[in-house]
DNA sequence: CCGCCTAACTGAAAGGCATTCGGTTTCCGG
DNA sequence: CCGGAAACCGAATGCCTTTCAGTTAGGCGG
């Protein structure tokens, strides 16, 4: 015991470790957390400030290993592809890692390496036309779209009841006509998608 | 101590209390809820099985209270109009109890309340003239919208650090153009509601 | 009117978690 | 070569959730 002779832990291990964990387990501990990378869990405090920064981790983790929205291809297409393409591959990030989602959706979002997906996303709208006053609300819409898609698709599917068949008749016709499983969650994402984009097109034009 | 003349306790009452504590805290504790209530923490766990079931009440409460696309003037009007004015009231519903939004976003929707809402607005799509199999998956699109925005609304504010000035030119101008108090999440879901509603118009009569 | 069973609450206690702090060993700059 | 800082351990604190045995009150069958 005492200093170890090389470092066990850093910022980049915690973070993906915690993310591994939470995807796994559902839930995020320190204890749990300590013993995936073999160390007393008050070690972890010499590298973060606390849990809330762990989580913080994890979503760099998650952005940096996904790489959503960072690849060239997805930003010089025309831009209603452009924005379609990123916000698959955002959702597909979450996707990824279902059990840390409810994690990450309720932390503040981090900020330093979003800028770029921003900065993107912001250049891309205003040279297709919009209105800078139009750019942040539309990616912010988006935005929230997507991450309300995403606890959608990792929630735990609905069970209907029987009882609603009966005194709720066009419920129950249109449950009929909707999968159980999680293809529901993502035609819910794709029609919904294809919604806003179609909207986001007519606000350009008129 | 023993048993008291009059129960201290219902499961409307330890709802409506958890809402309570909830949005005024931020966090929700079996100690400060029982404080709150005036009895001992153990009490609450003869009328609910445990923290989880506690959120569920709080959602059933929060619906009940604000009566989220209860009223009969919401369904009654054209449909663009009757989801513009329901996705306003449930968004409406979520920002008058801030702290805890966070706590229902991630719990599994409690379902036989919202039965009456879906049944309403199923027969308003269908009446419409939108096909079976998409009605779900325009409410549950516009569901996930709702949510996310409802997130964003009381995600405490982002602050923009001055060196993204200079290395995202773009976002900054488009920064400029926005907001930083809580009108910026309200502009975001007014823009994206409204491109939702086109998209869904769009749909229907291609 | 009277037992008795059940319902409603208390108090204490178990087990877990986040966080802090003092102690120990190792690295590194001067 | 030495002193301070860095990296980890172990113990301890305080809080939280949940359980369980005890205590009293309501209500029902006789």
């Amino acid at each position: 015991m005492g200093r170890p002779r090389t470092p066990l832990l850093d910022r980049r291990r915690i973070g993906a470790a915690a993310l591994r964990l939470a995807d796994e387990n559902g839930a995020l501990t320190i204890p749990a957390l300590a013993r995936a990378l073999g160390v007393a869990p008050s070690a972890l405090y010499h590298h973060v400030s606390g849990r809330d920064e762990i989580i913080s981790l994890m979503r760099e983790e998650l952005v940096l290993t996904t790489g959503a929205g960072q690849g060239a291809h997805v930003w010089s297409q025309p831009w209603e592809q452009a924005l379609d393409s990123w916000a698959r591959s955002y959702l597909s990030a979450f996707a990824a890692h279902p059990g840390a989602v409810p994690l990450l959706a309720t932390a503040p979002l981090a900020e330093p390496f979003m800028h770029a997906m921003y900065e993107r996303a912001a250049e891309l709208l205003l040279t297709a036309g919009f209105a800078e006053d139009q750019v942040m609300p539309l990616i912010n819409a988006l935005e929230n779209f997507i991450l309300g898609s995403a606890l959608d698709l990792v929630a735990p599917p609905v069970m209907v009841s029987a009882v609603a068949r009966e005194t709720a008749p066009h419920l129950s016709a249109v449950l009929d006509h909707t999968p159980a499983d999680r293809s529901r969650a993502t035609n819910a994402f794709d029609v919904g998608l294809r919604a806003l984009l179609t909207g986001f097109r007519d606000l350009l034009r008129g």
